[in-house]
DNA sequence: CTGAAAGCGCTTACAG
DNA sequence: CTGAAAGCGCTTACAG
């Protein structure tokens, strides 16, 4: 074999003077191989630096062992937890991951199937918002694509996915604000494109009732669950005459925006002002004070997607649905409501 | 075409009546094609949902169209811009990114030929510290396999690469502190297994000696550019009876970790103590105070990167080296040393 | 301008 | 236990 080409199938064979049929045989663990045999071929292949040509052996199959891992630009922090669950499941695996990041899912969602054919994947991993979007389901449905979904809030009859309880989890941190002595809780909404932000606002509503609180419209902001949008809607909060005396932001990342603009503001927190985020993403050990939050193990849901899409792609038994527990996970950023706080009456 | 079964090259040619050959033509943009012919064949293709079958073109050209990008762990935002730069490149072409995270390059330096190879990649994107380990490159190198460096500090005849001047963006970031009247300036040292961290402490040593300043060696501290280590790395700093009135991480991740050092002991940032960091990432904008720091056009050059790779597989002309320039940006975190600071004497 | 043949590196289905 | 033939969906090299 020259400089620069790689070995095939037929120099293992003829250097181990066998037939291709039976370096194949040796390299897919098929049986019907004598020890003799294939350590003669295992010996050449070694010594030649011999790997299978997955393109060749994809074409064969029919398949690219190429998985797809769709998202939004959302934080970094997201992105690169999902990445990690994915290819935790994929690590000495024949797959591969195919990152697929977009601007806007809607802005993608009639080309959806152009897109998985052109780049030949096998199967697909949905996060939110695309988990939800009808079009992409549909489209992919219909043409019998392969395809998990996380945290998807509809459609659960639509193959396997795995969940979280966002609408309980909301209410378990707005309890615990109102735990606090918080009667007045501004919300920091998520992008109206991703449904977790209705369930979330849900959860909230839920506890305000349930404490006997009125939900004040006024106190909702709406944010797009970036740093950035969360810190110009906290200052729009923060700027009110009356202003809440905890922030619960619908993730993190808006959280710790309103963490910066509370600084900028020369607002104590949590001594004035308590806020509280959602993900439990990297960023809340990193602002200070450190932030209250629900723990979302979006690892784990990334991984056992990942591990739904290969059993599927394998024809092997698996979980339709797995939902994961949620916690509070409390720091520094939350603490009792202050004294003389505006009531809610 | 039955439901689920992809259109193939002979689906088209039969409903088109033209041969594959035309076919093939048609989705080349190869010449020698009526336009007639050519839309018809269009026509066809559309209404079938043809896609050319990327992994049948990759068995006969020999490639995959896959490129990978290789990188250690560390801070999400680094990850995530380093990404955005290759797809970005990438977008609306035949490659594809594969994503290939190592929780140690040094551990799988030997084997990258296997790597590469199983993944069936067409080219690799090498990152610190993995654009400058020896055995990598040596082993690529040798096996004429195509791959591309960004910021490798050794071996610039070893093939295109991008960089920026480490040093000199050190020493600017040093002098500013000085400027602004610090005598005694700690570092948080970055991880030993990357070259830049080296770099970077040259910049350091440089500017103190041209200031007439001397290098304390019990103000330099060992951090591992993550935020935890720069967080620890700080608290030792910190707790010499005579700390220093600046530090200087040699990224932002530890940067941040500082910071949150000094607000959980209580000192004042700017006003007791400055921080600088060092990439201009994501988090610099995210604590508080935010971070002075040295801009590093991570996005631009993994997008200069991957259009070098790019230029190499297709056998077009490319630049050898892009040397970007970095910016001393200043935000909050840096202020006038505090009176009556430690001398150096 | 168009097409028939050969082949990329494997696996599947079959034969011995 | 082993192997020869056919074929996956394309492109290359050649012929007309």
């Amino acid at each position: 074999m020259e400089q620069g080409r790689r070995a095939t199938i037929v120099d293992v064979a003829r250097e181990a003077d066998v037939s291709i049929k039976t370096v194949s045989r040796v390299f897919n663990d098929a049986p019907n191989v004598t020890a003799k045999t294939r350590e003669r071929v295992i010996k050449v292949a070694t010594a030649l630096h011999y790997h299978p040509n997955v393109v060749a052996q994809g074409l064969v199959g029919r398949r690219s062992y190429l998985l797809g891992l769709f998202y939004e630009n959302p934080s970094p922090n997201y992105v690169v937890e999902l990445q990690q669950g994915a290819l935790d499941r994929l690590h000495g695996e024949k797959y591969r991951l195919v990152v697929l990041p977009v601007e806007q899912v809607s802005a993608i969602a009639e080309n959806i199937l152009s897109l998985v054919r052109s780049a030949a994947l096998d199967g697909i991993v949905l996060t939110p918002p695309a988990s939800d979007h009808p079009v992409i389901i549909e489209r992919l449905k219909a043409a019998h694509f392969p395809f998990v979904r996380i945290a998807p809030t509809r459609s659960p009859d639509l193959g396997p996915h795995t969940i979280t309880d966002d609408v309980g989890a909301a209410r378990m941190m707005t309890e615990y604000l109102i735990s606090l002595g918080h009667r007045r809780i501004g919300m920091i909404k998520g992008d109206p494109s991703h449904p977790s932000s209705e369930a979330r606002l849900l959860g909230f509503s839920n506890a305000l009732s349930a404490a006997g609180l009125k939900m004040r419209l006024d106190d909702i902001e709406q944010g797009m669950y970036t740093f950035e949008s969360g810190f110009e809607a906290a200052r729009r909060l923060l700027s009110r005459s009356e202003r809440p005396t905890a922030i619960f932001a619908q993730n993190d990342d808006m959280a710790a925006g309103a963490i910066m603009a509370a600084h900028d503001l020369r607002i104590e927190v949590p001594g004035a002002l308590s806020i509280a985020g959602f993900d439990d993403s990297a960023i809340a050990k990193i602002v200070w004070p450190r932030l209250t939050t629900i723990h979302q193990p979006v690892f784990d849901m990334a991984r056992a997607a990942t591990d739904m899409l290969v059993a599927m792609l394998e024809k092997k038994p698996h979980e339709q649905v797995i939902n994961y527990p949620v916690a509070l996970v409390t720091r520094q950023s939350t603490g009792p409501a202050p004294k003389g706080q505006p009531s809610t009456d």
